[in-house]
DNA sequence: GGTTGAGCTGGAGTGTGCTCCAGCTTGTAA
DNA sequence: TTACAAGCTGGAGCACACTCCAGCTCAACC
């Protein structure tokens, strides 16, 4: 796939395609004989990957640190797993706040009903 | 209250406070005669539901939007349970999207305890 | 063979949301 | 009464995560 193709595929545009891999986020790919980033269709996975880190509040630092090990191979594996939970631990926490939060939203929202019907009734 | 003690109830800078008073998220308090502000207590309670959309990712923008909404008193009733039912929605969608990766990081950790197991096996 | 579209690089620019600073005034307490 | 902490204003600076641009090469179709 040429860079153009990813774009489409994953949502990311390719100038963020071409920053991420500027960054560490993505392995610089193969190259044509025109000097053109030839991609692997692993990368849409690792995109999506990446996504789903970004979704849940992963800061651009650790998903680098992540993408490094995970380049570094089988060595890596303990911390990466490590981070993974840590990080586990964290969307579990932003979990319970969104509960907490839908839930006030609702309160809030039954309330402002309320309020809207009586305000209606005092025009009478 | 004075700046210094709300910062330290509600968790947010001297600076931020100012700040938020400057771009509309927080009314501007009386000021004694000296000039400086004092707080009702009621700011907390406002600070923290600004915590809250804040960390459902509601965007400054919204929020101040919502903040401007909530200072014109209850002719913006409705306006402001649209915005909240809206941003209801937003919060469900990233609930899902929470759980989605949780389980995710669940899957990958129990992966990588495997093949971590895998590897030491091999070393023998 | 020339126009058009996709891709390339290096570097500058942008939007968001604070955070810090200089230089000042005011309140408290040793 | 003098030190020093806390507050004030206006404006500059910063970190993050892109996004855009100029000026170029290359491939493909008419």
């Amino acid at each position: 796939m040429m860079i153009g193709e990813v774009s489409q595929k994953s949502g990311l545009s390719v100038d963020t395609l071409r920053f991420y891999e500027k960054i560490g986020l993505i392995a610089p790919p193969m190259r044509n004989d025109a000097g053109r980033r030839v991609y692997g269709n692993d990368v849409l996975g690792w995109i999506g990957f990446l996504e789903q880190l970004n979704a849940t509040g992963m800061k651009q630092a650790d998903r680098i640190r992540y993408a490094v090990l995970r380049q570094q191979g089988d060595a890596t594996l303990r911390e990466r797993r490590e981070m993974l939970e840590a990080h586990r631990v964290v969307i579990a926490a932003k979990l319970a706040q969104m509960t907490d939060t839908l839930a006030l939203m609702d309160r809030k929202v039954a309330a402002y009903h309320d309020m809207e019907k009586q305000a209606k009734g005092a025009l009478i």
